[in-house]
RNA sequence: GGUCUGUUGGUGAAACGGUUAACACAUCGCCCUCUCAAGGCGACAUUCAUGGGUUCGAAUCCCAUACAGAUCACCA
């Protein structure tokens, strides 16, 4: 079986998107799980829509994610130039285009691109192209390419038959020549069209598997007649159904949705967003959703490919993105999270006890400020909120609960989590109270919430004797 | 409008002619518990867009209809 090569091609025009990158993924996936390679092809041709520091999100964002290529700009390889700018400079797509024209299977055209714009307007939804320059002899062509006329060339296309391509995905696809135009190949500037460009990109960079978005599934067929014109195998395709934001909308940058920067930005991790989006349109035949990047080049299979769009649900990904911090080595954990708990709190109390106590609350890193930023000081809060059900505590059970924590508290000598609790825990069988009335007035007195992470005593822990027994008076003198 | 493609719960989805239509997220209960989480348990589609057909039997095959998306450029 020959190598299995595909290619990743975006165009640097920003930030990179959800869809695109879940592209990305899939032709990593396909190559990877059959030992191949996996190109990084940089088209930048339209000019216009370059953004400066595109191309450097891109090498950024494949690395963040794991996904390394084989061959491309930056690491070079046998079928260079991996930027289309350059190829072009090189000349090569003009050189394929003329090439096709000699072997008469493609032809030059002179028509005006307004004529035909106004022709396309009078006759409406049926017009279709018939180019009255397919029937220019050669004298006549030849006089206007020395006059210096401007030309395209454009793809002969028989109006007759049908083409019919498999798509991986998708299956036997079938439309009737006669509704393919005689596209254009070599623009009058003398750049090439998008889909002519990528067609010579893709055979001589010996792309093995096609895949792309299922936007080109229609087209598909006129890439094949190129393929066809000069000879040459057709890839395999693999056409991807859409990431949507909503059942009518695809996710684009356009629309502000979210980019995969925008994710890191709040917190969001590279394996976990990666291993989200591959179950966007995908799924595994086993009952199990967590893979690492490696898991997925084995179970990956392009006949589970899905044909509907999908829509990104960020519940779903916050849910798992909270499932990687869980089961993650817990010096990682630690390190990740450093950095939020030291913006928040700064680094006078331990960073490692703060993890532990959010340790299975966490599922976005972002939202570690709020959920502590109590232990820089209490706000002023209610004292509504010492009214709680299930300990059945309310602000005048809670003055006295206090008074009792505190005596109990100032008198312990061992600080810790357990020896906080067990003190804690035996003056409240002592007055014959359940631990939970015993600690909720506690919890709310450090922290000024109804809902705290860790507990009582791990906060009391945390914030160490002197700045405890502080709040505990303090919430006191407000009751 | 032509052409192409699609349609299983709020969401991602499994199923490949015969199951009580998996599983996961979300939601709602209960348990556990020093709050909240996490974890455990349970509930949640009499039904697979609709209507016909084929078949002993259909979410699965066929045909229509509806709806949705894509595409019809010298844009990528």
């Amino acid at each position: 079986m020959e190598k299995i090569r595909t290619r990743f091609a975006p165009s640097p025009t920003g930030y990179m998107h959800i869809g695109n990158l879940r592209t990305a993924l899939y032709a990593y996936l396909i190559a990877k799980k059959d030992d191949g390679d996996f190109i990084l092809r940089i088209e930048d041709t339209d000019q216009g829509r370059l953004v400066e520091g595109a191309v450097n999100i891109i090498y950024e964002t494949l690395k963040q994610c794991g996904l390394k290529h084989d061959e491309g700009p930056d690491v070079g390889g046998d079928f260079g130039p991996y930027v289309q700018s350059e190829r072009m400079r090189s000349g090569i797509y003009s050189e394929y285009a003329h090439k096709l024209v000699e072997m008469g299977k493609a032809h030059y055209c002179f028509c005006k691109e307004e004529d035909i714009e106004a022709q396309r307007e009078k006759a409406g939804d049926s017009f279709y192209f018939v180019d009255p320059c397919k029937l220019l002899d050669e004298k006549q062509i030849k006089e206007k390419l020395d006059t210096g006329e401007p030309y395209v060339i454009r793809l002969n296309v028989e109006q007759e038959g049908t083409t019919s391509f498999n798509d991986e995905v998708y299956g036997t696809i079938t439309v009737e020549n006669k509704t393919l135009d005689e596209m254009v190949l070599l623009k009058s500037d003398g750049f090439p069209t998008y889909n002519f460009a990528n067609v010579i990109d893709d055979h001589l960079m010996q792309i093995s598997d096609v895949v792309r978005g299922n936007e080109y599934l229609s087209s598909a067929p006129k890439y094949n007649l190129i393929y066809e014109a000069f000879g040459w195998d057709i890839p395999r395709y693999i056409h991807c159904p859409p990431v949507m934001k909503d059942e009518h909308q695809k996710l684009s940058k356009r629309n502000g949705d979210a980019s995969f920067q925008d994710l890191l930005a709040k917190g969001y991790l590279p394996e976990a967003v990666l291993n989200y989006i591959a179950l966007l349109g995908w799924a595994p035949s086993e009952d199990r959703e967590i893979y690492s990047l490696d898991e997925l080049c084995k179970a990956f299979d392009v006949k589970r490919i899905g044909t509907t769009g999908a829509i990104f649900d960020i519940d779903k990904l916050t849910w798992m993105n909270g499932v990687y911090l869980r089961n993650m080595d817990l010096d990682k954990y630690y390190e990740l999270t450093r950095p939020y708990i030291t913006e928040t709190v700064g680094d006078k109390l331990d960073h490692e006890l703060i993890a532990n106590a959010i340790h299975d609350r966490v599922n976005i890193l972002s939202e570690i400020a709020d959920m502590i930023s109590f232990f820089n000081g209490v706000q002023p809060f209610d004292n509504e909120i010492y009214n709680n059900k299930k300990a059945k505590t309310d602000p005048q059970l809670s003055k006295t609960i206090l008074e009792a924590d505190l005596t109990a508290l100032e008198n312990l000598d061992s600080w810790n989590n357990d020896s906080i609790f067990t003190v804690l825990a035996n003056k409240a069988a002592e007055l014959g109270y359940k631990n939970i009335t015993m600690m909720y007035p506690l919890q709310v007195a450090l922290s000024g919430r109804s809902v705290a992470p860790g507990g009582a005593t791990a906060i009391a822990e945390i914030l160490g004797k002197v700045e405890t027994i502080s709040r505990i008076k303090d919430a006191l003198s407000r009751l």
